[in-house]
DNA sequence: TGCCGATATGCAGGCGGATCGATGCTGCTG
DNA sequence: CAGCAGCATCGATCCGCCTGCATATCGGCA
């Protein structure tokens, strides 16, 4: 599968949400669909959770494997899931390559999923 | 796969979050990667999206049949999926299935990825 | 009671994904 | 310049799931 970019930044334009007023496009609702493939898996949240709970809120690989208790490989493939989902930002330094959370990432998905009563402007496409 | 009642519910009780202070458990993140499993889905996006701009609020199978594209047995099993994870209801009435969204079951979902800093309390377990 | 329509369930094919071991790549270091 | 450590990629295996077809179940109706 080829890499994708940020999923996330393709659907901020276009307001989406599935509960919106009116139903979702096919294209819309699998973009969406795979931003929470990313999310929807128990390796990949505490992921997630980890990194955000590292000390300057980044963490490298070798963080990661023993909390987990995954091999360094699955690790390295969560994390490069997490991060095509626009969800981490990654930067290496020396040997080590640290993953921090992309900031209000996992707060524009749980906008997308918030019902539009809170959010004032939608755009027709 | 067994019936697990509303996954939802079990979550709302111990206060889980990815981004909260300090990382999540394995069975916390096993509950609501199931949770996010059953949104992570094109048809079940669409599924919600439809229901919920459905005239009342609600729709029975036969009028999400042909908006999908898919079979009847398929949908009936995606509405069944959503059921179960607590973001739908089912209620017959005579030989249709009406299904509704369950009321903030969503904002539920969106509350727990939501950052920490928005929530005043958070219970340690 | 017998038929028909609306749903749910069983079954099976096929695809995507989670995982690991082995390997390649890249900076550090002696 | 070797050697090593951290990380990514490759190949393979195993499992779960999306989908449709066939079938069962249930409720209304003649």
């Amino acid at each position: 599968m080829e890499y994708v970019g940020t999923a996330l930044a393709e659907m901020t334009m276009p307001q989406i949400s599935p509960l919106a007023g009116e139903p979702i496009e096919r294209a819309d609702a699998e973009r969406l669909a795979g931003v929470l493939k990313a999310l929807a898996d128990p390796a990949r949240l505490r992921l997630l959770s980890l990194i955000q709970s590292a000390p300057e809120g980044e963490a490298c690989v070798c963080d990661l494997t023993a909390p987990l208790g995954l091999s360094q490989p699955t690790v390295s493939h969560h994390l490069r899931i997490l991060t095509e989902a626009g969800l981490l930002e990654r930067e290496k330094r020396g040997v080590w390559a640290y993953y921090r959370l992309v900031p209000s990432a996992i707060a524009t998905i749980a906008d997308l999923l918030t019902p539009p009563r809170k959010r004032a402007t939608k755009r027709a496409r």
